[in-house]
RNA sequence: GUCCCCAUCGUCCAGAGGCCUAGGACGCGGCCCUUUCAAGGCUGAAACCCGGGUUCGAAUCCCGGUGGGGACGCCA
């Protein structure tokens, strides 16, 4: 049977890197055996759901490359898939439950529950719900109803041992009497997570539930809950958690942890999927830059670590530095021109001159912002100088003399190509009697304003004859003009 | 506190009883290349949490300890 797993995350944040790894194991593995991969959003907290969150979780599963077969926007035969909008569901599911004896109304105050549970802490004790309400008088429950006293349902939880055998952690028990009557249906009748999990997992024949770790422990309710609702539960497979450089569980506190924050910061998609990939899961070899269907073709949940795993961002950089190397020239061009239109910059128009360009660049940048910033000497009229690197390079007495002089020679370069070019600056450094690197820095300096830069022969080229006489020249003017501030 | 999960270089992984003198990657150091900065090549340092078993033999299996994490809501 192809298998049928789902992503439901929860709109009340953002897409968080873990949860893009759960949505991430999810796909390979429908993409892998031939399955459906399900995408539902659990909106059941009215209260802290928000539309905006929901775009912002697709655009972020978009941009990396997870698409779902049923979900928001896509539909399917197992629709809506907005919890919000299958509440008639899990209320008949609550009433299934009591009129079958499973579940039963609780009258208790959230009041009530809250001093109970403070007062269990004091003692150091953990209170589990005392089951006040399933030993209530009828005459008593009349009472209760003729005033319509707000009532939630709670699962009975029965005394069945609760084991199941987790995909990436092996057999899991948990002795019953550690749970306690939970809640399924609030109040106000809006279900409570596990019920609408269980019976959207149900009603959507999902096979495979992949999610995180912070979930084992709500697995022995979800078991009961399938086992009383008549269904057959699917298997488990819970994967680790994502910790900080601290070993916590990675928050805001450690940095940035949306991946739209990723993706703003200039990182690949294909990067941050090989790279969430390998947080947790290993191929079973030494494989480190896969693409997106090496990485569908090795899948396995068998190859999930039980062990969490810490975000390691300068492996992140490294990774997307490696795609940033491999990208095509076009693609390159199109991710980065939005960025230079935001430095207040423009791409240029000639695209085999930018591809050139970002050739040059692409080795020097770890992110899409780098080569944004590193772009920008060769798209402005003028360059700025920067006072370090003109206090490094330039402080020579006789530089503006050795600059004018190249600025001379290179003007009757022909052909104006590397090699040529490296020649007049080597002979031109000759005749001057310094070495090429005193020139080769100063020219630097005046093309690129910057003391580091792609190699000067190339620059120069890129730039073209014209361009780079014309700000050597400048160069020469700028040093011969006094400067207020300066030392004479 | 109770329950559950986890435990190999600083970090991410490989290792499923002898192939381990523990392998790869990031990061870090050195060297090479070199006009700067990167990239690249070569190279070095760096780990089986501790204690008991089981076995001819344990990083690998079992038990205990310790450590880390997670869950204990009318949140998801």
């Amino acid at each position: 049977m192809a298998p049928r797993v789902r992503f439901a995350p929860s709109p009340t944040g953002y897409l968080h890197v873990g949860g893009a790894r759960t949505a991430l194991f999810n796909w390979l593995y429908a993409r892998r055996h031939g399955g459906t991969f399900v995408l539902r959003i659990e909106d059941t907290d009215v209260q802290r759901s928000s539309a905006d969150m929901v775009t912002g979780i697709l655009d972020g599963l978009r941009w990396l490359g997870l698409d779902w077969d049923e979900g928001p926007e896509a539909g399917g035969p197992h629709g809506p898939y907005f919890q919000s909008e299958r509440l008639d569901r899990y209320r008949a599911a609550a009433a299934r439950l009591v009129a079958e004896g499973h579940a039963y109304f609780c009258y208790c105050s959230p009041e009530r529950l809250r001093d109970e549970r403070e007062k269990a802490e004091a003692r150091g004790e953990a209170w589990r719900y005392d089951r006040a309400c399933l030993a209530l008088a009828p005459e008593r429950v009349a009472e209760l109803e003729a005033v319509a006293a707000p009532r939630a349902v709670r699962f009975k939880v029965p005394a069945t041992h609760t084991a199941f055998d987790d995909v990436v952690h092996g057999p899991i028990a948990f002795d019953p009497r550690s749970i306690e009557d939970f809640v399924v249906l609030r109040s106000d009748d809006h279900p409570t997570y596990h019920l609408s999990v269980v019976v959207d997992d149900v009603e959507m024949g999902i096979t495979h539930v992949i999610r995180g770790d912070d979930h084992i422990s709500n697995t022995p309710k979800h078991l009961l809950l399938f086992e009383a609702l008549g269904a057959a539960p699917p298997t488990f497979a819970h994967v680790p958690l994502i910790l900080g450089a601290d070993k916590k569980r990675l928050s805001k506190r450690h940095g940035a942890t949306s991946v739209t924050e990723y993706r703003r910061q200039g990182y690949l998609p294909a990067a941050m999927v090989n790279f969430l990939a390998l947080l947790g899961w290993s191929p079973g070899d030494d494989c480190e830059l896969m693409s997106m269907a090496e990485l569908v073709g090795s899948f396995s949940l068998e190859g999930i670590s039980g062990s969490s795993a810490v975000f390691n961002v300068e492996k992140l950089d490294w990774m997307n530095g490696q795609y940033l190397a491999r990208l095509p020239a076009g693609e390159l061009a199109a991710a980065v021109a939005p960025l230079l239109v935001a430095a207040g910059l423009s791409a240029p128009g000639d695209p085999a001159w930018f591809h050139r360009l970002l050739d040059l660049l692409r080795p020097r940048a770890k992110r899409l912002t780098d080569v944004a910033d590193l772009a920008r000497p060769f798209l402005v009229e003028t360059v700025e100088y920067d006072p370090q690197a003109m206090e490094k390079h330039l402080e020579g007495s006789d530089v503006p003399g050795h600059v004018a002089a190249l600025a001379a020679a290179l003007g009757t370069t022909d052909p104006f190509d590397e090699p040529h070019v490296e020649a007049t600056v080597r002979a031109t450094a000759a005749d001057r009697g310094v070495k090429a690197g005193v020139l080769i820095h100063a020219a630097r300096v005046a093309v690129t304003g910057r003391t580091t830069s792609p190699g000067l022969f190339e620059v120069l080229v890129l730039l073209g004859r014209d361009r780079s006489v014309a700000r050597l020249e400048r160069l020469v003017d700028f040093l011969a003009t006094p400067r207020a501030g300066t030392i004479p």
